[in-house]
DNA sequence: TAATTGCCGTTGACCCGTCAACAAAAAGGA
DNA sequence: TCCTTTTTGTTGACGGGTCAACGGCAATTA
């Protein structure tokens, strides 16, 4: 879905799917762009850097029940990752099939230059709603989510 | 993003992103099944003919103007579409680059079948939601697309 | 009219994300 | 112990979606 500067047929661009893509395109865009350029790193990969950060050194398993994230996804990513040496991966001496997985020292400078880039990015998106607005919002989504899974 | 059974790490599942692209993985998956099972067309699919019935027979420019959809993608999906024998395709008289795609009657009655499904699919979503709440939605949407598109 | 410029739709290449298949290892049961 | 089942991470195949390049055609200008 792509964004367009004059949008029409309001039928179609009111149907919720249509509209959560369109707003998830223009803010995966930026954020993309963003990491690109100053870090060279892709939106997925800097989500697994995120993960780590907070989760501390953990199985790709673990990052897999923490994020919903797939694992094959994660599995790629990590290796990207590696690749450029952001991140580590030992074996697990209890579990010879499990791999550890933690931030590097340079893994983790690079997390600490992209976070401030980030978090001034999200200001602006944020500051667009109140503090009521952004609780409205986060409980909308539940209500959407748990209405969506039921089946 | 793959929806998950057990979230954790809730500083992760809150970023805004990451919540929207949960949402519509949800969406989107139960959305695509139901059409694959009652028509064997895709969400993507599915829009093309939506647009059709709504706009009437339209240009495959026409169709991105007023989606925003990418134009390789609408190609795509309309050839399918008309390998399948639901959109005919003929020559603009006025201009010999163009092409008129319109609903064939097999696409009428496709759309006319499928479109109670979906509308019997988005109930529950919908009703998850009162009026207010579904107003209030829209408009924090718009606030967020208008802050996300600023640059 | 000829040459340039711009538009329209299609195609190819590419990345992202999902799912299914797989191999290796662990856990459990008889 | 041996055999089966489960779990873990990786890989292959695929479809969705974006972007860039292309070819055909129209419009403009001289």
């Amino acid at each position: 879905m792509k964004a367009d500067a004059t949008p029409r047929s309001g039928e179609f661009q009111n149907l919720l799917t249509v509209r959560l893509s369109r707003l998830q395109f223009l803010l995966n865009a930026r954020q993309t762009d963003l990491l690109k350029k100053t870090a060279g790193i892709g939106l997925t990969e800097w989500r697994v850097l995120f993960l780590l950060r907070h989760l501390g050194a953990s199985s790709p398993g673990e990052l897999h029940r923490a994020s919903g994230m797939d694992g094959g996804l994660l599995s790629r990513n990590t290796a990207r990752l590696r690749a450029a040496g952001l991140v580590s991966a030992r074996e697990s001496s209890a579990d010879r099939r499990g791999r550890i997985l933690r931030l590097t020292p340079k893994g983790v400078r690079l997390y600490e230059k992209i976070d401030p880039v980030m978090r001034a990015w999200r200001r602006p998106i944020f500051a667009a709603l109140d503090e009521s607005e952004r609780k409205k919002l986060l409980a909308l989504l539940n209500k959407l989510e748990r209405a969506a899974v039921k089946p």
